[in-house]
DNA sequence: ATATAAGGTGTGAAAATTACACCATTAAAT
DNA sequence: ATTTAATGGTGTAATTTTCACACCTTATAT
């Protein structure tokens, strides 16, 4: 992707780590490189920052150009500027995340000729990436690990309708250790902004679970106003 | 200190957030600049990153050009890529900062002409700052105060020896509110990390303190268990 | 001696966290 | 119809942490 490289000395780029739950596990988005360098690599989505765009602006465009996906709502979690990170010059690069649905996006197809194409893969069974990404990823999700206590990513991760179970299970699979299950229940059931559905799971095989949304609304409520206590 | 901007269409800088505590009062370490655009204006130290050198090695560089600073354990908080936010081009900043201690740190002397004097203002107390650095003064500001819950952060602030009073004050300085000193000093103790000297506070027309040391090798010990547990 | 200014200390109530085990419900298989 | 397999769903007691709150002590200056 970076066969041109600009005509000056030095360029930012973005990388973008997107996660998304599937199947019990955490995923990660990748690229398949079409260009040299790291021709045929795996690597995160990332290109270089235009003249007239900013960080944020860049990063959504280079995220649909690379995979399809569009408004996301990335966030930047940490800049990498050793002088070397590049093998064709001096690139420093941002790091975006976003959490997201994989199921019900639609199909991954990227744009730019720089990427033969997109896919999930788990975070437990990653490849050497291109570049430094190994270490874009490694920081990236320590710092995402951190927040998840308190920050409400899950729900980005999950169906609209989720059950305790499956909300519990992505809470494990980013920490990576076992939780209590009637601890983990009262305690998110007491924060007060799960909102029980009449509706239940369908086409399971045992007893079906109580769906709950994520009342965004009533969230915001409480840490606002435990901001300003 | 911009007069001559790269030849590049575009470039890095680095701006850095120095902290200090003096007299009861949480500072800030700023420059007054002597150079178009802004000239006159006070301002973050900060400065434009070389094409050789790293991000973290640029922070150490700019900051003991700007203020006669060295060395000083700064780290990243944010990067600042909005299109116009530097008059003269595209220049895209990252945010570095550190805590240290004002006293016994040597004279403050600018090595570029780009400054003409470093002085430390409360923040209580700052005015409108050159580019968007008071918009990066905010910014990280929020960072390190929420860092400061669960990082020992405070204790850079402070001389080698200082009285439970001191940290209390600084505590106070940085959160902006009052807090309880029986609870406080119950809580610090419980950590086990602070060293409690034979050596008492001297030259106060009051009764003496006793005099704590930050016991850094402590303090690992126990944030390293807790993470492995 | 006395006035001043900060140093230093403990307890009880409330809230949050942790550990822990069994019956209920559903669909599929027999 | 019955059994099986798989997950759903629930409560309590012990412990730890947090919070609110007031008075006597000590050193110095006058």
């Amino acid at each position: 992707m970076e066969e041109i490289l600009p005509t000056f000395d030095s360029a930012f780029s973005i990388d973008c780590l997107i996660f998304g739950f599937d199947a019990g596990e955490l995923k990660i988005l990748l690229i398949e490189r079409n260009e040299e360098p790291f021709k045929d690599w795996l690597a995160l989505p990332g290109y270089f920052v235009k003249q007239d765009e900013s960080l944020d602006d860049a990063a959504d465009r280079i995220l649909y150009e690379l995979t399809g996906l569009r408004d996301l709502p990335m966030k930047q979690f940490h800049t990498f500027g050793e002088v070397n990170r590049h093998p064709q010059g001096r690139v420093i690069t941002v790091g975006y995340y976003a959490l997201i649905r994989i199921n019900g996006q639609k199909e991954l197809r990227p744009i730019s000729p720089y990427a033969r194409k997109a896919i999930w893969r788990s975070v437990n069974d990653l490849p050497k990436l291109a570049f430094d990404h190994s270490e874009i990823f490694r920081k990236g999700f320590g710092i995402i690990r951190k927040r998840l206590n308190y920050q409400p990513l899950a729900f980005d991760l999950l169906p609209e309708k989720f059950t305790l179970t499956q909300l519990q299970g992505l809470y494990e699979a980013i920490l990576n250790k076992k939780l209590d299950k009637r601890n983990f229940r009262k305690k998110m059931l007491s924060y007060g902004f799960l909102k029980e559905l009449v509706e239940k799971q369908k086409g399971v095989s045992y007893r079906a679970a109580k769906l709950y949304k994520f009342d965004r609304r009533k969230y915001l409520k409480i840490f606002q106003s435990e901001m300003t206590a």
